[in-house]
DNA sequence: CTGAAAGCGCTTACAG
DNA sequence: CTGAAAGCGCTTACAG
């Protein structure tokens, strides 16, 4: 059998609640007795049971992220985030990718309930009902998941506004916007906003293909898109994995890009791997996101009262799916 | 307080182990008693604490997930069909990024000791004592991490050899090996090995770089290699990330792929946003290592006996990357 | 500063 | 089939 705090207690000659306070801080025993228990500790290669601690202390130590799916360069990246700024705060990450499997979501509901896990991170989500959520310590990004959820996001309508006239003023004519939908409300609509009131701003058409998405499936969304706007000069892509799908697509078209055809996207994470930009785009700030929402998390699980919308950032990245400047 | 066992057995009339009984399969419980129970779960919204039933039974129920970076496609995929797999067999995944963190691996181990978590994947990983593996559930992929420890792999050196030919076939005279080193022994030296052999066999010249780098520094290495090398018409790209990042340094630089230079990679993971493959590739079975090592990871955990070495076929896929075929 | 004891919420032989 | 009881390994008032 492993060895227990008893046999710790016995062989320092102590009492088990000694030991437990030599092993949480080891504040108010005297100096001699925590040499004791620590030689004990030591020489029996005692590691306490964490599972009971938990247990006595009702509290597990995990955060749940749910994102639909990991491997996807967005969610990757802000996973490797959250996963370090909740190391720096004492919490392991539970993973869970819940695309096409509600049920992954409400277990996590559960979970939270049953002690399981101490809060979740929503990224994306489907439609739950607000007293599934209540007292539940839930944070998520983008988009808000109940009204009492506080949510991070970026500045999804002026990005994609600045990144719109980006390509009017590189000269497009007719800009194309292909994204994802979100399921359900979401700042990521005000992408498409951003859109629409940029076009009509400039007088020109209206060439868009945004509907709800199953990760995975952008290529054929580009496929159509591509066919429905054959003569698009500019596009909007809302996503990185949509613009790498679409530049890919349109190569193996025989599109030239920049020069027939300019990409701008939303989300440009794969830059990372690269010095330069590849793709010209709106870079989230991915890290700070992350970071940023694990802090809510554990206030609110903490009982702190938080902030319910914090709004980041964007950076613009010029790349080489638009033009050169010529005026730089 | 949260409602507990007890307060269920109260309302239904029975006793705790009852309770108990029915919420672990109801078996050998009365109809009638049974029914009872459950309507009293249902009304008093009962929900079971998990961190009780795992210190009695001793299980966490929690795998974890060792990377070093998960924001990379091989490890993102991987980690994604990691917890699809784990998830059928109720095992939930902890996910940790262990690069530049050796203690986070050493955490792991220590957690295993401390039943928070019943076995881990290692992926990738530092050098670690015998003893500190011993009676951890530990698999692996790629990297035999003791003796005793089972790992999974692809057909490295055969598949390395067959995307070389396919170079040489195509015509390519100077044919270089772009790739990170891993830091300890593992499956992947053999693709070295393998172009080392090729490239004698044909008597064409060695243009190598394959160092001990970290996810991140792809870029650099990429550039130092081009650096060296400026004159081959060929490259094996050992990794997705060194095989992208190649292939957007070169289009910096202006040289034309597969015109000027012709790109093979070793595991193609993000084809699968794309119908075609965008890169000439290796492809790993990555659902189906994922998916088999998480299978032996379980049987480790029930003391069952597993295969050591699990060997998986590659593919080898024919992008854009390379030569048009002419004979095909 | 420290020991003895109660208890966290469940599970599981043990009797019956 | 089922209840009472012991116990999983820890923590934390409570006395002293």
């Amino acid at each position: 059998m492993a060895t227990t705090i008893k046999d710790v207690a016995k062989k320092a000659g102590v009492g088990v609640g000694t030991v437990s306070r030599v092993l949480n801080g080891g504040k108010s025993v005297n100096r001699e007795t925590k040499q004791r228990v620590m030689d004990a500790i030591e020489e029996l290669h005692f590691v306490p049971n964490q599972m009971a601690s938990r247990l006595r202390k009702d509290e597990s130590g995990l955060i749940a992220l749910l994102v639909p799916v990991v491997n996807h360069p967005f969610f990757a990246k802000l996973a490797y985030f959250v996963e370090d700024e909740a190391d720096k705060f004492g919490y392991s990450v539970l993973l869970v990718s819940s695309q096409k499997r509600m049920e992954k979501e409400k277990n996590i509901l559960q979970q939270i309930r049953r002690r399981e896990v101490d809060g979740a991170i929503f990224v994306t989500h489907y439609d739950h009902a607000e007293n599934e959520l209540k007292d539940c310590p839930l944070v998520s990004i983008d988009r808000p998941l109940g009204k009492d959820i506080p949510y991070v996001t970026s500045d999804n309508y002026d990005a994609t506004k600045n990144a719109l006239e980006y390509l009017v003023k590189k000269g497009c004519k007719r800009i194309g916007y292909v994204g994802s939908k979100p399921l359900v409300d979401s700042e990521v609509l005000k992408r498409e906003d951003a859109y629409l009131d940029v076009m009509k701003e400039h007088g020109l058409p209206i060439c868009i293909k945004n509907d709800v998405i199953l990760h995975g499936d952008e290529s054929n969304v580009v496929s159509e898109f591509l066919q429905d706007y054959p003569d698009v000069d500019g596009v909007f892509a809302s996503g990185h994995t949509m613009a790498q799908v679409l530049y890919e697509t349109a190569i193996q078209k025989g599109i030239r890009i920049p020069e027939q055809m300019q990409i701008v996207a939303y989300d440009g994470s794969f830059q990372q791997w690269s010095n330069n930009p590849f793709l010209t785009c709106v870079e989230q700030p991915i890290e700070e996101m992350a970071r940023v929402v694990v802090r809510l998390l554990i206030d609110k699980i903490e009982g702190k009262e938080v902030q319910l919308r914090t709004m980041l950032k964007t950076n613009f990245l010029i790349g080489l799916t638009t033009k050169e400047s010529k005026e730089n």
